[in-house]
DNA sequence: ACAATTTACCAAACCGCTTTGATTTCATAT
DNA sequence: ATATGAAATCAAAGCGGTTTGGTAAATTGT
């Protein structure tokens, strides 16, 4: 059913039936009625492109996800952040359309979403510490908003973020309270932004005591299972093995986890571990009792946050730019406890 | 740069610059380079809705993903499937609309996508037994194609699946050649397909050599760490402990470990897994050693063969349904021996 | 009772592209 | 030299909505 065969059997003219449908006020209210009452009837909707093509709106927001190249990977936390902000997009009557790009031709894919005005904006995922994203946005035009900082940057831009540095100096300041003197830090890659600002933060909380943190304990990995456990594995047999670890995500937690366990330690007594926990829907930490102390931030929540950031600044795109930093929860759980005096 | 103002820049009319930007024959060979180039240096791209709207056609597949109402959770499965399905559009010029919806209203998402005409197709999620989505989009006379089969439907439809129920007879099976006969299931909710069917696969397995599951052994929960901790530790915590798990995820089979080295019991020696293994890009079942045996298909695969499928689908609109069976593959790791004598 | 408003509706132009149905030009056949 | 056909181009009509700029009928003011 088109508005034009709706308008026919109304008997009334498709521009009348349109301002009947989107509230225009020089509608007969008998009238307006009557319309609403067909187009429930007739099961009508608009067509979404010819009402794109009228209004110059595309009533879409675009999400580039870059996969990583190397390996391939998709960012788990990625879907939790999408549910959030798809959350939002329904509620305002916005689609999400997903673009995948490998590494080295991301930029043509925002010009591209861009010249062919398939979106009305865009969110960018995996802030880098220099990225370029943003000059290139900002040439488009189009309005956009990034998960996360890019520290390189000076020009305001719009992002939402978690205070990562701050977290991890909580984190490891606990760590420090509890007498641990040797603390692994099992980052994500450190060209990512969120990895940098945490490595600092681990490093403030040592120097803050006049303390230096070991750089044999610092690794910038995936943030894999598997990488959790083989870096875990290589420090506990090394001569002078950590009494804690710091780690970057629940999954590489895991793989702690299991590197403890299989040398007949236990996690929170022999070796404390914290992680920091976006409180992924599908890998929860421990449904009541945490399984791991973790700094706490709900990246879905996150998503939410952007999405509704991002259609306020479509809808007036004169305003400043806006910047949201969300504050991490230390969240006490059963893997942390005193360190054990070695010698 | 619009169509118009490059023909007006040309001194063509937009039929012809159409025409040649679109490889028709009737132009000359000459003016097309000319065309073609001018398009480059200005860096022409159609208007992707005008481009719809005249063509009729939305170069646009949808995916509505189900968020499972009671735990809100994303379906880690998901994230992976999207990027092979993603790398199949990027190719082909098609944009991925994704939608979500919780429970209820899902049948809405539908019928609206289909009434907006905003989507050339549809890719359906989560399969259950019975599924209503298959008579919906008959009847919307909109293309799909469903990951996972749905049992209750006689009527052919197209599908991409895994052959789960074999995958889990055969790793029931390996089991039993240990010697292995008290075998847990933790199994996903058996109103999902999937789930329904492994667990017909376990049984399978015990009937042939006229022996039956315990349906005490038998769980059917969300698959998340958390699901798989708790039965298992309460299973191993019972009077009559089971010497083997199935799982069916890694996610699972991750609680699954933890149950049994918190109990300081040994993976592989005292308590062995299987696991199903989607060969998760952020969750890989070890690096280089499998961490568990298992079942392994790839989602990201399945995702690939399924968007491939829909386009082919799309494109010749009369042919007879298609339908893709994938074997999973037996993957022998650590966490498998024989069963301990007991008593 | 008649001009001035207001109310309720409509015809036509437009959004940016494709496509149908001419039209012009030039080579070939008779 | 003229009809015939092929090659290359264009004007105009869609696609399905919104929006601008009217117009007829009903209401109000004096």
């Amino acid at each position: 059913m088109k508005l034009k065969q709706l308008a026919n059997v109304l008997g009334l003219s498709p521009t009348t039936v349109s301002r009947a449908l989107n509230g225009y006020p020089e509608v007969n209210e008998a009238t307006r009625e009557r319309v609403l009452a067909a187009a429930k009837q007739y099961n009508y909707q608009p067509n979404a492109r010819a009402l794109q093509l009228a209004t110059g709106k595309a009533k879409a927001i675009g999400h580039v996800i870059p996969i990583a190249a190397r390996h391939e990977m998709v960012n788990p936390v990625f879907a939790d952040f999408i549910a959030g902000a798809g959350e939002v997009y329904a509620h305002a009557g916005y689609d999400m359309i997903l673009s995948q790009v490998a590494g080295d031709n991301e930029a043509d894919a925002y010009r591209d979403l861009s010249l062919r005005r398939a979106v009305d904006g865009i969110i960018l995922h995996g802030a880098r510490v220099e990225d370029p994203r943003i000059a290139l946005l900002e040439e488009l035009g189009l309005p956009f908003l990034m998960h996360g900082r890019a520290s390189g940057t000076e020009a305001p831009y719009s992002w939402v973020d978690v205070n990562n540095r701050r977290a991890f100096r909580r984190a490891c300041d606990f760590l420090l309270d509890f007498g641990h003197r040797r603390i692994a830090l099992l980052n994500g890659l450190e060209f990512m932004d969120f990895a940098m600002r945490r490595r600092r933060g681990f490093e403030e909380a040592h120097a803050e005591r006049g303390l230096a943190a070991d750089p044999a304990l610092i690794t910038s990995t995936e943030m894999t299972e598997g990488q959790g456990y083989v870096h875990t594995a290589r420090m506990l047999d090394g001569p002078e093995p950590p009494t804690a670890f710091l780690a970057s995500s629940i999954i590489v937690g895991m793989g702690i986890r299991r590197a403890i366990e299989e040398r007949g330690l236990r996690l929170g007594r022999d070796v404390s571990v914290i992680i920091h926990d976006d409180d992924l829907s599908f890998m929860k930490n421990g449904e009541d009792l945490p399984i791991f102390t973790a700094t706490r931030s709900s990246v879905r929540e996150a998503g939410r946050h952007a999405a509704e950031m991002l259609l306020a600044i479509i809808g007036d795109p004169v305003a400043t730019p806006q910047t949201r930093l969300l504050e991490a929860e230390l969240i006490i759980g059963q893997s942390t406890g005193p360190a054990q005096q070695s010698t």
